[in-house]
DNA sequence: ATCTAATCGAACTTATCGGTTCGATAAACC
DNA sequence: GGTTTATCGAACCGATAAGTTCGATTAGAT
């Protein structure tokens, strides 16, 4: 999510007529400047969605103005409207090309060194710590408050987000049941149960804005070393 | 909250004097009517409150609109806003009066017969399956969804539900520790772990609209089941 | 019966916003 | 240079909604 959110969008018109003479080619080049089709350029697409992000992440989606968000993007209102149907179709595009970056890349930490425990313990801190995130929260929110009207919606995101989560953990615990090393009934169940561990009292309080600040690394720890120490006492054999 | 609102508006020209004497005596009596000074009768204000809950629990709270809740309500404009200064104010005084409601009584599942294991297991299953229910997810949507633009609200919110909640459930811990039965470090976060754990797997999915019916009794009762288990492994002494 | 004031109800004001239109501009193509 | 066309930008439209006003109504108080 952060602000870099640049190359979203796959490069859609990518080979155009491409004509003659490899006018643009530039292989590495920083401004290909080809020609597009309305509204499929994803330069502007990606900056329309980077204005998009900005305002709708301040205001949430019903008071998010769409001119707002063209000053925001630097775009005027008939382009924007040229690369989005409307309102809803945008927030959508938004949440769709951005949902995935948030938790991208916690499964390696469960395939580095050390043990499991060390491995678990290393997942729960990466876990706790990025879900408290202000801007994961922000998001979160948002997706929540518009659950009602976008169902859809929020079950994709849900299930590019936490599912990601829990599908990875579950394979990992499963794999670990496999070693001889855990026994466990259900993994499943066993996977939201460290995942709900790991933000326990921190990121319920957070998201209701009891806690307007992340918790502290050493508040984190300690909640995770927690759960790790109740997921061996429950399931190691 | 419920979805019967037809008798929201007293019927007006029901029960009017019905008596020369005793205008406003009545003991028992369901019609006062004393004459109240303008946007001081509890009653209509009531009845304000009910229609404001139907139309927001409904639409949310920015797509509400108050000429509906007037209609909802069988209140004019005019009075509605005799009462309240605002949506906002309106939304507040609704959420303020509503909260307390859900979580009520949770305590005494604490205090009933059995041992340990059976009392928090029932707490648990009481728990689990309220938080999950239809009427307190769609509240949580709502106010989770305006915690950006009504910080307090929120917080608020929180300090009468779920912080009721953990409050309570860190006293009972403590006195299972005081009675030797418990051996915990920190009863705060294990009354943390517990609500999560009774959770684990059927909140989260619920709130993003993941699953869009509470998980049946027997699924809620294994999951209960296991999060006492968890519960007694790691601090029973 | 009369007075009083809380409420009704419906129009009104003001403002915002989603979405459209269209002539002007400028840059890529030939 | 001349043509094409994506974009700009600014006005515009229609709808919706928050909040106000004010005369009509009606029920409680005397």
């Amino acid at each position: 999510m952060s602000d870099d959110s640049a190359p979203a969008s796959a490069p859609k018109s990518a080979a155009s007529p491409d004509s003659g003479t490899a006018p643009c080619a530039g292989p590495h080049n920083g401004a290909p400047k080809r020609r597009h089709l309305a509204g499929e350029d994803p330069a502007k697409r990606a900056q329309i969605l980077k204005g998009a992000q900005k305002v709708f992440m301040e205001t949430g989606f019903e008071r998010a103005a769409m001119g707002e968000i063209c000053r925001a993007a630097g775009v005027s209102k008939g382009t924007l409207y040229v690369y989005f149907e409307n309102k809803e179709d945008l927030f959508v595009a938004l949440v769709e090309t951005t949902r995935d970056a948030f938790f991208q890349g916690m499964d390696a930490k469960l395939c580095c060194a050390g043990d499991t425990e060390t491995k678990l313990r290393a997942y729960g801190m990466s876990l706790g710590t990025l879900m408290c995130t202000p801007e994961v929260l922000r998001a979160q929110r948002i997706v929540i408050g518009t659950t009602e009207r976008m169902p859809d919606l929020a079950r994709r995101f849900y299930d590019t987000g936490a599912r990601q989560i829990q599908d990875g953990l579950e394979r990992f615990l499963r794999a670990c049941c496999a070693a001889g090393e855990f026994e466990i009934e259900d993994p499943r169940l066993a996977a939201y149960q460290f995942i709900e561990l790991c933000s326990a009292g921190l990121w319920r309080r957070r998201l209701f804005g009891k806690d307007s600040a992340p918790a502290d690394p050493e508040t984190v720890r300690k909640v995770v070393d927690q759960a790790v120490r109740m997921m061996l006492l429950t399931y190691r054999r």
